[in-house]
DNA sequence: AACACGATGGACT
DNA sequence: GTCCATCGTGTTA
């Protein structure tokens, strides 16, 4: 199966965020598949990383879509998201939460020594699902295709949505905007209490 | 040069 | 629910 192609992300991150629900992503001998995302959207939202502008550390998102944009967060975790919209247009979608598909003993090697459990603890979370992928940000900027790749969903999940996650700094009604969709019934899903069904 | 703070996660009460 | 590790980034000077 080839990835999936730039055309995919060249759509509003919204839109993409939806169809990358029960997409699969591999990277480093690791096969997740998406549960929860959250689209980060231009212009107006000011929860995106874009609304000071180009900087270095977001200048992937400004790029042509189906790239990826990873950064370090608190100085601990490393996120990934996937650019979306034209070139110039610099929208993303966050991978919060994913569910094992190959390599599960490599996501808990990668959780350091101590680990046993084997459940939606492992993957439930951005910061998770980074480490999980062994990425950092020299993956920022690199094409979602080769050792990073995205791979399109067989099957059309029921999805739920809820407002986004550790926004408190965005004004009212972006801290609102129901811009996290995880899927349906699927145990590996962060903050599952926030989520309702699409309208 | 100095500063404030974060698209988090784990430990703990 | 609270606390806080840890450091790159953007802002201000």
């Amino acid at each position: 199966m080839p990835p999936l192609p730039s055309s995919f992300y060249d759509r509003d991150a919204l839109v993409v965020a939806r169809d990358l629900i029960g997409a699969e992503v591999a990277h480093a001998g690791v096969r997740l598949r998406i549960t929860e995302v959250e689209a980060y959207r231009y212009p107006g939202d000011t929860a995106n990383h874009a609304r000071v502008g180009r900087t270095p550390r977001n200048a992937p998102m400004w790029g042509p879509p189906g790239h990826a944009y990873v950064y370090l967060c608190y100085g601990l975790h490393h996120l990934l998201n996937f650019v979306t919209g034209p070139e110039g247009h610099p929208a993303a979608v966050l991978l919060r939460a994913a569910e094992v598909v190959e390599g599960l003993d490599l996501v808990i090697a990668r959780r350091g020594a101590g680990e046993t459990r084997v459940g939606p603890v492992l993957l439930t979370g951005p910061g998770k699902v980074g480490r999980a992928l062994a990425l950092d940000t020299s993956h920022s900027g690199a094409r979602l295709a080769g050792p990073l790749a995205v791979y399109a969903r067989e099957r059309t999940p029921t999805i739920l949505a809820g407002p986004r996650i550790g926004i408190d700094y965005a004004e009212p009604g972006d801290r609102e905007a129901p811009w996290r969709l995880a899927a349906a019934g699927s145990r590996w899903v962060s903050h599952p209490k926030r989520l309702w069904p699409e309208p």
